[in-house]
RNA sequence: CCGGGCAUAGCACAGCCAGGCAGUGCGCCUGUUUUGGGUACAGGAGGUCGCAGGUUCGAAUCCUGCUGCCCGGACCA
């Protein structure tokens, strides 16, 4: 993409509405624009990260074995009244009316209606189990929205909802969507700590919230040290192994929300324990028959006799993350992306637009590294140099390749890591071995 | 929802107290200059001063009502 031709409204100056980091980030680096309280439009730099990281989230959902579908934003307000959840909800709910008066929301969440999807057609123990989960956006109508896309009032979420005849069923799919959990959040390039947690609205008694500890974090945490210098994917299993050592060692170490921590009943000592802010990222329920009960999901058992079937919903912040990597990921000049999410691999600068030899050499790199299937950023406009590596740094390209004067006559370009600032003069080709090689 | 604050050009803000031509910096456009970390100079465009009403010869400024947004709290998968 040519950065001259591209829509990318970076701001030199902070917008007075944003206070945390990654909301001011995000405006300045032209990612989102706010519409209305909690409701952001996403550009297409936005739009790209957002993207990236559905796409980690979906493979490692396909991964674990769920499947994918789409259900829609706005919902009859009868299913919900068969759960009882209709009055629940409260003013969190939008509710809508359409042209015939009937009572209609934009859906919260949607353990109603994919329970109501799943009865009407599994009729037997033979169906199970089963695993659906959407990405959809979702509308939650908060009192105080802030904090940017973190506490949004329209959010992007992936909800999936698992099915399974018995208990020791449930169980395996919770662990299952629990090591999904942490292996999406690794290659996310972020440290989120499983922790004990309140079921909410929800409802259940088997609930973890994965949490990433930031100063700007919402909820008060509480963890063991050792989670700090953890890395719990070292030994984690594969799908198909047997999940329940992984899962107890995982959750053995002492984690928990303010909610869940008690201060005089904790099992850890106090030189160990952890107290910190933390930005919740992913949140897993297992519910039993709460939904399939009122809703009537039920199926046939193997002697025949009907059993309601065995649920839990878990979901994941995808707008949310979005802001989350930023608070977790950034310095004074700006983002910094993790490979994994960003939304160019490589920012390619020109740093004499107008110069034919610079010309020349960038757009004969640009072409070589879109070849290569490289997602390049070319910043070709006639700008001064300051300005490319301002908004280059300020959006958080992982790589920088800068073609210049000196470097085209001595026959280099030169090579910056943006996390680090290290740079390096390379030949062109050694340059493109490296931005296209092995990771 | 409670409490506090703000609303003037794309962005950040001054002007309001004490009514009298709509301002500054950045950004934007044109030209010159400069060319490896937001360059300099000159010229230019850009405004329903949030909305509605009132007071006044005259309102960005004073008064009333409304709306929107922000912050703290409570709430919240």
């Amino acid at each position: 993409m040519r950065l001259s031709a591209y829509f990318l409204p970076t701001l030199k100056e902070n917008p007075s509405e944003a206070q945390i980091v990654s909301h001011r980030l995000m405006l300045r680096a032209g990612m989102i624009r706010q519409t209305g309280a909690g409701i952001y439009a996403w550009l297409p730099l936005g739009q790209r990260v957002l993207k990236r990281i559905e796409r980690i989230v979906r493979e490692e959902q396909d991964a674990s074995g769920a499947q994918e579908l789409l259900m829609p934003t706005i919902q009859p307000a009868e299913l919900w009244r068969e759960s009882g959840r209709y009055d629940d909800y409260g003013k969190e709910m939008l509710r809508i009316r359409d042209r015939h008066d009937r009572e209609m929301l934009y859906g919260p969440t949607n353990e109603e209606m994919i329970t109501d999807i799943f009865k009407n057609s599994c009729k037997s123990y033979r169906d199970l189990p089963k695993n659906l989960y959407h990405i959809q956006w979702k509308f939650r109508d908060e009192i105080r929205p802030r904090f940017g896309v973190m506490r949004g009032r329209e959010f992007l979420m992936k909800d999936a909802y698992s099915f399974d005849l018995d208990a020791a069923g449930a169980r395996r799919a919770y662990q299952k969507m629990f090591l999904a959990y942490l292996r999406t959040f690794a290659r996310l390039g972020l440290k989120a700590i499983p922790m004990r947690a309140e079921s909410g609205a929800i409802g259940g008694n088997l609930s973890h919230e994965f949490i990433i500890l930031a100063e700007t974090g919402e909820s008060g945490v509480f963890c063991d040290r050792t989670w700090l210098d953890l890395d719990v994917m070292a030994e984690a299993p594969g799908f198909d192994d047997d999940l329940e050592r992984f899962f107890a060692r995982a959750t053995g170490i002492y984690a928990a929300t303010d909610e869940k921590h008690d201060a005089a009943d904790c099992p850890i000592p106090a030189d160990r324990l952890v107290s910190a802010r933390g930005i919740e990222v992913g949140h897993i329920f297992y519910f039993g028959t709460k939904y399939s009960k009122p809703l009537g999901a039920v199926v046939a058992g193997p002697d025949g006799e009907p059993v309601a079937v065995e649920m839990g919903s878990y979901g994941i912040g995808v707008s949310r993350l979005a802001g989350a990597i930023i608070e977790a990921s950034h310095d004074e000049a700006g983002i910094i992306w993790p490979d994994s999410v960003a939304p160019f691999q490589v920012g390619l600068i020109n740093l004499k637009s107008g110069d034919a030899a610079c010309d020349r050499v960038a757009a004969e790199v640009y072409g070589d590294l879109r070849r290569a299937g490289v997602e390049v950023l070319y910043d070709d406009r006639a700008e001064r140099p300051g300005v490319k590596f301002a908004d280059m740094d300020l959006i958080g390209v992982p790589w920088q390749v800068l073609v210049g004067p000196r470097g085209v006559k001595s026959g280099v370009v030169e090579l910056k890591r943006r996390a680090t600032g290290e740079r390096a003069e390379l030949s062109r080709d050694s340059a493109l071995a490296k931005l296209t090689g092995p990771a």
